[in-house]
DNA sequence: TAAAGCTATCAAAGCGCTTTGGGAGAATCT
DNA sequence: AGATTCTCCCAAAGCGCTTTGATAGCTTTA
């Protein structure tokens, strides 16, 4: 079917050293030659083996994602496909190919560890990072490029990551439902292992606190961002006497649940409540069109994973192992679920 | 780091052969070597470089996807996470590999002739085939096993395939609807150059038929699924005087669209307006916990990735040609957006 | 007891590239 | 003219495995 180098070489009477050369743009080829070989590849339809080509220069040219698949919940995060969009961006334009290990969370350790023995991939995205993740330990051990999603307080210096100011984004949010008269506030956060959901509740209890109130225990709830998490967090809040009358939510996916379950009581959004939500962009759920539906921090997750993508194929290609950050601010999109906190009955 | 095969060939005192066929499980070594070499080779840290082992065998381990960006849209399909998140279990089992390529539509074609070219993967999943699409006919000059998630009308004995049955299960939610006295339905579908979006305008259109009526032109809609289209097109129907009384819808973010068009008109779902829609079951849109939210037409996507995995490894393995078929059905689930049609005003 | 068959091992070829180390022949320098 | 430098090309080694084809040393068969 298609051709090896071998036989591209012996059809036109050169060496496979000059064919090869011809083909990866060296200088010691003549133009004259040079347009012959590329001539015959384009139309002998002739690529080289990736098999062979890795072996040969010891890089695989390829990015390793491991998608953890939490046990307890049996979830893919929603975020990961839009993230993996933008990194698979970055590396078509890069010419690099994409590693995609599904694996249960935990058996993610062996799955880092096999992709870097078994030398399939060149560099690394790690995903959801938790607080003080062992995981960033276990990359650096490995000694292959990584860059991640986020990042870890304790040593953020000491590795490349690409993540959002959370703390910022939620305390500014927190901070515009404080000016319309918001003093009874809920968090309706994600798991609160995840660096990204530690970082939101911080800068809401900041926030909160900054005004000269505390938050409400009852009013914090954390878990996996589904719809119907968001729909029984608020309902059971909204059925007690002492309801909140802002939400403060970590994803659309559950403020959508948060909207049902207020006009369920006979509510409306941006009356009776307020509502922000975090907006990651996903592409099959826009927040409005040109007016946001809710209230939002938005920043895109695939504006983040053609950025970390990008990093990694740098990082790889200048072998220069400086740790390189981007961290992206979210923008506050004033929707239409926010509004004036209503008189106290 | 981590060794080679000749470095654990010497440090064992013996040949690479031995050691390879010991690691491989081959008969024609003895037991007590095979121990020696198996401790060894754990104790070292050893993995064969996937790089040598593919050259070598002629087979990468590796799956290969295509996952197209819509041009026009900028969108990726929110079911490839799912899909994906299920076809991996399958290859991790089976010891493969997924090799994911992101590529706007307009370049797959060269996706696929690459992938296979360079001999990256030894098997293709084809995504969300079109009415006639051409990728298969490509995929089939290409000569490597594949399976399509979806199928096309003219030809689909002839490769390998998993799919839902579309038609049956939009006939049948078309049917309850009438049943309950729905005459006036609207279909929100997907784009329908989608395979799966004509068949179930078909089942939807057949049904409604058979039932005496015409399906109104004027109430059909054919886009991208977002959150957004479903609202809209919601919006605009529940305007007009002459207004349909159920909703037929492809997927459950479009759905949430019309729950929020209807309930901003201030009518009741399952009460004013009657909602079906078909749930893909994706992890982070659960319909609801014991009792669905909509009423719906429900099958795995997960599920599907599972099985269309499974089909292609063992195809691999087998080397066997002849194609291989799963029609899925979807189970009619009965939830809270369905009620009796209202009596006529 | 010689021939035949096992068993457990090894040396070497080969997978399809890239890259190193030359080496003709033409062009330039002294 | 002879010495030096380019320019352009080549043969062969090597990447780390798997697999083929041999081969000692034993055991069984005739």
């Amino acid at each position: 079917m298609s051709m090896n180098l071998k036989q591209l070489a012996e059809s036109l009477g050169l060496s496979q050293t000059t064919v090869s050369r011809a083909l990866n743009g060296y200088p010691e080829v003549s133009e004259n030659t040079r347009m012959r070989v590329k001539a015959a590849a384009e139309q002998n339809n002739y690529r080289p083996s990736n098999r062979a080509r890795s072996l040969a220069t010891g890089r695989s040219m390829t990015i390793g994602h491991v998608i953890p698949i939490s046990t307890k919940h049996e979830m893919m995060n929603p975020v990961f496909s839009d993230f993996i969009a933008g990194a698979g961006e970055a590396y078509s334009r890069a010419g690099y190919d994409m590693n995609l290990s599904i694996v249960s969370d935990d058996m993610e350790d062996d799955a880092y560890r096999a992709m870097a023995r078994r030398q399939s991939v060149d560099g690394i995205v790690l995903h959801g990072p938790r607080d003080d993740d062992p995981r960033i330990a276990l990359l650096k051990e490995i000694g292959l490029p990584f860059v991640v999603h986020g990042r870890t307080p304790s040593d953020e210096a000491t590795y490349s990551w690409v993540d959002v100011n959370n703390r910022r984004s939620f305390a500014r949010a927190t901070e515009l439902l404080c000016d319309l008269g918001h003093d009874r506030i809920a968090l309706i956060n994600g798991l609160e292992d995840m660096d990204f959901a530690i970082r939101r509740r911080q800068g809401f209890e900041q926030a909160i606190s900054a005004r000269g109130f505390a938050a409400n225990p009852a009013w914090m709830r954390s878990d996996e961002m589904t719809e119907n998490y968001g729909y029984f967090a608020a309902k059971e809040m909204l059925a007690i006497g002492d309801a909140p009358t802002a939400f403060l939510v970590s994803s659309l996916i559950p403020a959508i649940g948060v909207r049902r379950a207020v006009e369920e009581i006979g509510l409306k959004l941006g009356k009776d409540i307020s509502l922000i939500t975090h907006d990651d962009e996903l592409s099959y759920l826009g927040n409005g069109t040109d007016v946001p539906i809710f209230t939002a921090t938005r920043s895109s997750v695939r504006e983040a994973g053609r950025l970390a993508g990008g990093m990694l194929v740098d990082m790889i290609a200048e072998a220069n192992t400086a740790p390189r950050h981007r961290l992206l601010e979210a923008e506050l999109m004033i929707g239409g679920s926010t509004g004036p906190a209503p008189r106290q009955g």
